[in-house]
Order: C-alpha cells, then sequence, then structure tokens
DNA sequence: TTGAAAGCGGTACCAT
DNA sequence: ATGGTACCGCTTTCAA
C-alpha cells in the first residue's frame, strides 16, 4: 500500500520545456529550494532579503507566476465566487454584476460567471459552480429549498440578491418591495389620485410577487376600490401593450402602477400615443428600479431607486464573512428604495 | 533527494469527516480502486457496467462531484476562459457577456469574469487570468503590445472583440466600422443632406476613433463641406450637451451622425428641446450600436446594427479553435452592420 | 478491466 | 531563515 520511493530525483525530469515555468524552475535558477520560492511569494513567509531578491530576479527572467489552481488545491480556498445571474439582462443586472465583482476583487477574488435563461433548470449550474470549489456565491435568483439545502450540505456559502431565502441558511441582500410600493401609492394617493391601474411582471419572479402585494396591501389599506391589474412580463413592450389594455378595460383609470422601470417606459410612451391621456395631469404612471432610462429628457419617470451600489456592497460583505467564520448565522439586510420624483406622475411630497 | 516512503498508508489519513467526499471515499464506499472512480466519471474511461453502477451509486450516497480544479491541474485545462470588460456598461456589452458566457458554456467552458474601470491599467487583471490558467481570453478592450506579446508568451489564445489587434498573434472579430458609417453617410447624402455634424465618442476608444474616420472618409469622397465635429464620451447626457453645442455652433447643419446610440438618443431628445428644429424633417440624427431603447416609441432612432450574437459566436469559435490547435494562425473576422432605418433621419433606401 | 503509483504545482509543517 | 517532504484530489501510464 506504501508508496515506493521514487526511481529518479524529480530535477532530472525538469527541463524548461516551452509551457509555463514553475516554482521548481525559478527555485533552481536562483539556487534556492522550491520552498523559499513558495515563501517569497507569500506576504508572511520568513524569507531573508536576499533570498527573496534572488527569487524575484529568476521569476521575472523566467516569466514566472504562481498558479493559482495549484494553490487553492492545498490552501482550500479557490478565492473564486460563483454569480448566478438570468441572461435575460433585466437592464440593471450589469449593474449588479458590475458592482459585485467590482466588491469581490477589493477583497481578492474572481467572479465565476454563469447565466441562465429564464425556465431553464439551475440545477447543473450550481453543481459546475461546486465542482471548481467557489468559495461562495451570489445568486440573483431563486433556488429551490433542496437546492438551498444543497449548499448547506456543501457548506459553501450563499447570498440571495432580492429575494427571500427559503431555508434559514441563506443570508440575503434586497430591497424591502412592499414597502417601496406601499409609499408610491401613498404618493400618489395623497395627490388625489384614486382608480388605480397595475402593470404586473412575471408571475415567476418573486420580486414581482412583491412588488404587487405591496401596492395591493397599501391600496386596501387606504380604502380604495380594487386595482384593475394586466400582465406583464418586465419588457418595455410589454409595457405598451399592458396599458393600452388596462385603459381600454378600465378607462377611469388615473394612476398606473408598473412593476418595474422598463415597463413604465412603455407604458409612457403608449400613453402619449393617442390614447387621449395627458401624463401627468388626466394619467400618473410610475415605475420600479430607478435604472439610468428613466432619467432621459423624453420620460423623466417617477420611481423608487435600488440603491444597487450599497445592496452590492453589502451582498459581497455578508459573503465573506460566512467565508471566512463559517459557523456565522445567516443575516437578511434589507434596503429602503428611494422615492425618485418625476413628471411622469403627480405625487405628494412625502415629507 | 529522494522521497523516503510514507510512514502509514495514505487509506489511514482520510476519515469521512466533514468536507467534501473525494473519489478515495466513493472508491472505498464502493469498494474499488480510487482509479475506477476516475474512469467510471469520465466518458471514455474502460469501465465495466457493474464497476460503474457500484461508483455512481455510491458517489451519489455520498454527494460527491469530481473537483475540477484538481482534475485541470493534471489535465492542463482549466476549461476557463477569461473575459474582460470595461465597467463603464456601454449599453450593450452585458449582450455581449451574456452571449459570449451562453456560448462558452454550450463548449464546456466556463467564464472568470474581469472589469475594469476606464483609465486603469490592467495589467495586473491580466497577471490574476493567467495564474487561474484560463484556457484562453476574450478581451473587449484594446491592449498594449506589450500585453499581447505576454499572451504570446505563455501562449494563451486571445481574442479581441470590436479592437484591431497590434500583434499577430491575437485573433478579432468586429464590424467594419468605417464601411457602416460610410453607408449610413452615404444613405443621408443621397436623401439630400449636405451639411454634417458629428457627436464623437472617447478619444480613448479605438472604435470611437474607427467611426469618425469612417464618417469622414466617407464626407470627403463625397466632396461634401467638413463637417462640424464636438466631442462626447458615449453617454447619453453627451449626446443631449453635443447637440446643443453643435447647433449653436454650426447652425447650418442637417444630419447628425453620433458614435453610437447612446448618445444619439441624447442628441434626438435635445432636438425636441427648444432647438427649434423637427426631426427628421430639418435635422436627421443616426446613431450605430443598434441597442434595445432606439427602438422605442419615443425614439424609432436610424442606426446601425452589429451582429451581436454571430461576433460573439464568432469569437468564441476562434478562440476554441486556437485552444484545440495552438499552432492554427491568428484570424480576423469582419462583420457589415445592419441599416436600421428610423423616423429620427431621413435616408434614402440603399438598394 | 483493474489497481498501484507517479505526478500536476503549489503550501505548510518539520527539523535543522 | 532554510530545505525536505507530505500532501491537496485528480488523471494517466503501466503491469497484472
Amino acid at each position: 500500500m506504501a508508496r515506493k520511493p521514487p526511481e529518479a530525483p524529480r530535477e532530472a525530469q525538469r527541463p524548461s520545456s516551452r509551457s509555463r515555468a514553475t516554482s521548481y524552475d525559478v527555485a533552481r535558477r536562483a539556487g534556492v529550494s522550491q520552498s523559499a520560492v513558495s515563501r517569497a511569494f507569500s506576504t508572511d513567509g520568513s524569507v531573508s532579503d536576499e533570498t527573496r531578491r534572488r527569487v524575484i530576479e529568476a521569476a521575472t527572467a523566467l516569466g514566472y507566476r504562481p498558479n493559482a489552481i495549484a494553490r487553492s488545491l492545498i490552501t482550500r480556498r479557490s478565492n473564486l465566487v460563483g454569480l448566478v445571474l438570468a441572461s435575460s439582462t433585466n437592464a440593471y443586472y450589469p449593474e449588479v454584476a458590475t458592482e459585485i465583482t467590482r466588491q469581490c476583487a477589493s477583497r481578492g477574488s474572481r467572479i465565476l460567471l454563469f447565466t441562465f435563461e429564464s425556465g431553464e433548470d439551475i440545477s447543473g449550474l450550481l453543481e459546475q459552480m461546486w465542482s471548481y470549489q467557489v468559495d461562495g456565491v451570489v445568486a440573483c435568483t431563486s433556488l429551490t429549498l433542496a437546492q438551498e439545502k444543497a449548499f448547506e450540505a456543501s457548506s459553501v456559502p450563499l447570498v440571495l440578491y432580492n429575494r427571500a431565502p427559503i431555508s434559514r441558511y441563506a443570508s440575503s441582500v434586497g430591497v424591502d418591495h412592499e414597502e417601496g410600493e406601499g409609499r408610491l401609492v401613498d404618493a400618489l394617493w395623497q395627490s388625489g389620485a384614486r382608480r388605480f391601474g397595475v402593470i404586473a411582471g412575471p408571475a415567476s419572479s418573486s420580486v414581482a410577487q412583491a412588488r404587487v402585494r405591496g401596492i395591493l396591501r397599501r391600496l386596501t389599506d387606504l380604502g380604495a376600490p380594487d386595482p384593475h391589474i394586466v400582465a406583464g412580463d418586465y419588457t418595455y413592450e410589454s409595457g405598451v401593450e399592458g396599458l393600452r389594455e388596462l385603459l381600454s378595460a378600465a378607462p377611469e383609470v388615473e394612476a398606473v402602477v408598473c412593476a418595474n422601470d422598463a415597463m413604465a417606459l412603455g407604458a409612457l410612451d403608449a400613453a402619449r400615443r393617442g390614447l387621449g391621456r395627458v401624463v401627468p395631469e388626466t394619467l400618473s404612471i410610475v415605475g420600479f428600479d430607478g435604472f439610468g432610462a428613466g432619467r432621459w429628457l423624453a420620460y423623466d419617470l417617477a420611481t423608487m431607486r435600488q440603491p444597487v451600489e450599497r445592496m452590492a456592497e453589502a451582498a459581497v460583505e455578508l459573503l465573506f464573512a460566512r467565508i471566512e467564520d463559517p459557523t456565522r448565522p445567516a443575516e437578511r439586510r434589507t434596503f429602503l428604495a428611494d422615492l425618485v420624483a418625476g413628471a411622469s406622475a403627480r405625487l405628494a411630497s412625502t415629507d
């Protein structure tokens, strides 16, 4: 069972081939041991200045770079963070991805990116991430209970972005969609709107559901008549179509609350095309997200802005807290959206 | 120098700990050798059906997944592709990233994502990619000659997206920006426009430069008077400001060519706000890129669309061609942009 | 087909 | 501070 001693010394097998230089090559050239090379490249290695100098010199000459793959095999730390995103770029996801990448980079970790089509089963994708030994995962999608449990079983820290975890294992960051929609409805109500319409988001999205729930609950609390609700799928086009459908079915509507900005922009454009409404005088339209296009001159959309930078920062912070201390309990951090006034709606001041 | 035999057999040290199961754990449970486990998980391993069955069974029970990191250490193939993107999301880069991720996934590779701020030196970033043993890199940014040479020295295949390589080592895919702008200018000219204005892109962007070059060359060929050029930075806001500046300096301008869509949308909005121009009757505005917002009802922007899906597909195809055969010479693949007519400009039909 | 053993390129513990 | 050596978890000869 025990290994036999090798027939030949290791050094004999390592001519400086065409491929990348290894620490052994550097060691030979610098006239030191391979361990010394390893130490010279680690921050806290105890090496004399002279040795370090010679190692660096040899390494530079050879174009040597430590192999992160080999390193992570022994350290059991890959410095890789998995990021799961729906490929249907919800217009504001790129910003999330960029922000998370930046935050991870500042902590010395790289992003392993996985995208999926809406409706696709992501189990295989998660398996792949695990096989790459990611230190942790940020997921911008809902997981099944089994999937969350699998993270727990593999003890891979998990942070959900803008989704409520099912299990107690996952941490999460997100905005309080219900609260935000509540404030938005309030502001519309106080400015005099009484008849509401809603353009909902995809039924599969928990975020969209929470937003609609927030709208309805607030309206109920205010004693408003039931709003007319039409379905949407988060796209600009569905906003256009949604408003047409809404106004033909319920022409009395004074305020339309859309489950995201893209649909609100579509609704806004539709309202200007022969629907006989003047925005915001006879029709208010609001969205949710706060991404760039809403601020364009053609729109000036009233909406709730998500504090993406702070959310991304929190997500990464929570993730690393658990990477560094796996016994630390999961945590949920909730942000409040900012009300952004705009010419697309009459809103009461909210002070 | 030779290794001494280990004191104890390897198996004795491997209790099934809290951490992930390894092929040894599976082997022990299945009553086979570790090699057998490895073979059972490789497509072409010669294993009997019975052995494979027992291995799979044990693996499932233990929740075993092969460690991709360890695998790539020995196979010298990480199945990792580096993707370098500017974080200033040029509105259409997310689509590029998604498309490239999808293409790589279908070939069994994962994306290691790196973003950088415009102006940041990316040398450190490239070093990190190399240390992760990426099989190849797709870069959506210009590299220095030294950087391209470094890729060659490390023999890591490199494909530039929408940039011309400096060295002979890098492959590239891109649209012919000059040709596209030429066709756009042609269509404007033939519809009667004679006095042109240009809103340029950032001086640091080779793409922006190529586009402006294409505009100017075509105008010269047509014998048009020199256009008035103002600077822009690819953002919507700089389009707004650019048009104001342009029309106050050169009120005679009949057609404005913008180096990208975002600026064209800004210019379009600016034109509608008290600049005394009617689009497209007294002012034509065109862009370049062809991303979603241009198709919104408020805009209907005339532009040149880049065939992003085909370009991403080509990029990945070229990359893998060189990964699989490193001796294969670099290749440059150029696509033609599609002319997209729209209400923002009077364009002659281009047949 | 199967198992034993030699690495892949590092890190970390061990004496020295 | 330094070198020797045992691994990390896998793939891949090589014999049997």
